[in-house]
RNA sequence: CCCCCCGUAGCUCAACCGGACAGAGCGACGGACUUCUAAUCCGUAGGCUGGAGGUUCGAGUCCUCCCGGGGGGACCA
């Protein structure tokens, strides 16, 4: 669908404004930016402006009279049937129902890209995310970021934009390096060698487990080996890592476009790498000061509360510097137009001097925008689980995905806002009871969809688009709304980067289904023409309900 | 001391960049199965939206202050 149908009720009340300053029933005003929303209440009609009431002060008129004077000039065509005023001055209009039923064919068309807006359109945006450092498995928390990223680059898909996802792997740096010398120890061990791990090494044991598979790939080639760490071990631990990073995100079923390594930053003779050139942007607009030993990166001057050090005394670049210069990878080579880094709260220091440098190496620091999301806590029932190594219980994203599998961690993930905090339920999201888990109640939706469709098969009954007008019940209309409504759900979503509202209308349109299910009988062999009709309408719930599940990362099981 | 997020029903959370009567799920209580999946549905109870001011025709939403919880404020990442 190229437009949602709020668009073309919005255009219909723009040229009644328009129509009602140029005839001089109201006096002419600056243009005002139009929102169209969706009342609570249904008596309210399907669509509801509050230009009026905003207006009302600036054209100096009662708020009740500027509304009849738009919703007198509003055309009763195609998608609206009617128009009313009410109270305070807002303007309700009720959509035709017979072009919201012919509707339902475009979703069963559409199927599982029922939603698809065109918004985005000619717009390239990256997501970032998860991005956690290979050094060790993935946590719980690194879930979230995951769910959160990979459905909001969904959601940015369906709204026409092209979207990008990426991994930005910190393979560079002293905690890699720290990374290969715990492994060249622990490598040691292995042929029974008595050697420590270094101060601050990585004391998992996920360590021995890559330090055994280095072992078994390719025996002692390193024991005798005079560096520390030996290059060659270490980057092929760093591989094995990677890999599993990898692997836990697919159980999760999150994939990545591209993963782009610190590295290679650095890459390139001197002078040409695309740290270099950054650095060299930075000193180029005189951004860069040198004092105390260190270079800095002189955020002061724009507006930041301190200056921040790029290279160390030592002449290491710090994690900020190499940050720095992927933005301006991501920005200035790569022309992204917008990117979008979904980040934990922990590093909500990091985003006013980040978005700071992008615009002093000559990109647009608005384009930049980082998307944070607040902690996880687990819980089993009604107790706290403790994320601790020590006690044994659960800590990496693995082993939650082991307990709750994908589809319900997905779900529960996506369940809140990014900025609140989140206590993720293992009990609620391991029951496969719908009335625990809500993401099984929008799968049986879905399933029971197909069971509909399939006994109406074997009774000879088959979707009809004849008698639609027999679609007139109340569980019907308000099942057609909340079918029709996804293409504006998807424009919200994209609009305000807040995939979580899948989770919601989800269960919304599963209710409506469920509803409509209870009250009639779809499959009446004594009613063909009725039994199409409700077959159609089942057909469609189907279509939105994949839809929004694909768009959470969810199955839809045609049974269960 | 400064910055960011949160505070909404017993619990976990929504509330469409200020809108009409603050909504779901779970939990509690009470109903509904000779018919397409009862893994369901219906009903009841439950709220001064942490507090106090302010802006507005209108505030859970914006502003100020206070209280409470969480997270930041390194030549760590």
């Amino acid at each position: 669908m190229a437009r949602a149908t709020r668009d073309l009720v919005g255009e219909l009340v723009r040229n009644a404004l328009e129509l009602a300053q140029a005839d001089g029933a109201l006096p002419p005003i600056p243009p005002i930016e139009l929102r169209i929303e969706r009342p609570k209440e249904r008596e309210h009609g399907d669509y509801s402006c509050n230009v009026a009431l905003r207006l009302a002060s600036a054209v100096r008129m009662p708020p009740m009279d500027v509304a009849s004077a738009i919703a007198q000039r509003i055309m009763r065509t195609e998608p609206i049937a009617d128009v009313d005023v009410a109270r305070p001055g807002f303007i309700n209009v009720t959509l035709d129902a017979e072009w919201q039923r012919n509707l339902l064919l475009a979703v069963i068309d559409a199927g599982d890209q029922w939603g698809r807006v065109e918004q985005g359109a000619g717009h390239r945006v990256q997501v970032e995310f998860v991005s956690a450092n290979p050094t060790g498995p993935l946590q719980v928390g690194n879930g979230r970021g995951a769910v959160l990223g990979d459905a909001l680059a969904s959601v940015l898909d369906a709204a026409g934009f092209d979207v990008q996802r990426e991994y930005y792997v910190n393979d560079a740096g002293a905690q890699i390096r720290l990374f290969g010398r715990t492994l060249f120890a622990r490598y040691q061990q292995q042929f029974g060698r008595e050697v420590p791990l270094p101060e601050g090494g990585y004391q998992g044991a996920y360590m021995v487990d890559v330090a055994r598979q280095l072992k078994e790939e390719s025996g002692d080639r390193w024991l005798q080996s005079s560096e520390d760490p030996p290059a060659e071990l270490s980057e092929r631990g760093l591989q094995l890592m990677i890999e599993q990073i990898h692997d836990d995100l697919a159980l999760l079923r999150v994939e990545f476009d591209h993963w782009q390594r610190e590295s290679a930053l650095y890459d390139g003779a001197n002078g040409t790498s695309t740290y270099d050139v950054a650095m060299e942007r930075l000193r180029g607009g005189s951004f860069v000061i040198e004092k105390e030993g260190a270079v800095w990166f002189r955020s002061e001057d724009l507006g930041e509360d301190k200056d921040n050090v790029l290279i160390r005394s030592s002449g290491e670049p710090t994690y900020f510097a190499s940050d720095v210069a992927y933005h301006y990878d991501k920005f200035l080579t790569r022309e992204f137009d917008t990117v979008i880094d979904v980040w934990g709260a922990d590093h909500q220091g990091h985003v006013a001097r980040t978005k700071a440098a992008v615009s002093a190496v000559g990109g647009d620091g608005d384009a930049l925008e980082v998307l944070l999301y607040q902690l996880v806590h687990l819980r089993r029932g009604d107790e706290r689980v403790r994320m601790s190594k020590r006690t044994g219980e659960i800590v990496t994203l693995r082993e939650l995905i082991e307990e709750v599998g994908a589809d319900a961690a997905r779900f529960f993930m996506l369940q809140r806002s990014a900025d609140a905090q989140m206590d993720f339920d293992l009990a609620a999201a391991a029951s496969a009871d719908p009335r625990q888990n809500p993401a099984s109640y929008v799968k049986y939706a879905h399933a029971r969809c197909a069971s509909v469709l399939r006994n109406a098969a074997e009774a000879g009954l088959a979707p009809s688009s004849d008698h639609l007008d027999l679609l007139v019940e109340e569980q019907e209309s308000v099942l057609i709304g909340e079918i029709l409504r996804l293409p504006e759900l998807v424009a919200d979503m994209a609009a305000r980067r807040e995939p979580h509202h899948l989770t919601y209308y989800a269960q919304s349109l599963a209710q409506a289904f469920t509803q409509f299910y209870d009250a009639h009988r779809i499959v009446v062999p004594e009613e063909p023409e009725q039994s199409g009709a409700r077959l159609t309408l089942t057909q469609a719930s189907q279509a939105a309900l994949a839809a929004t599940l694909r768009l959470i990362g969810v199955d839809s099981p045609d049974e269960m």
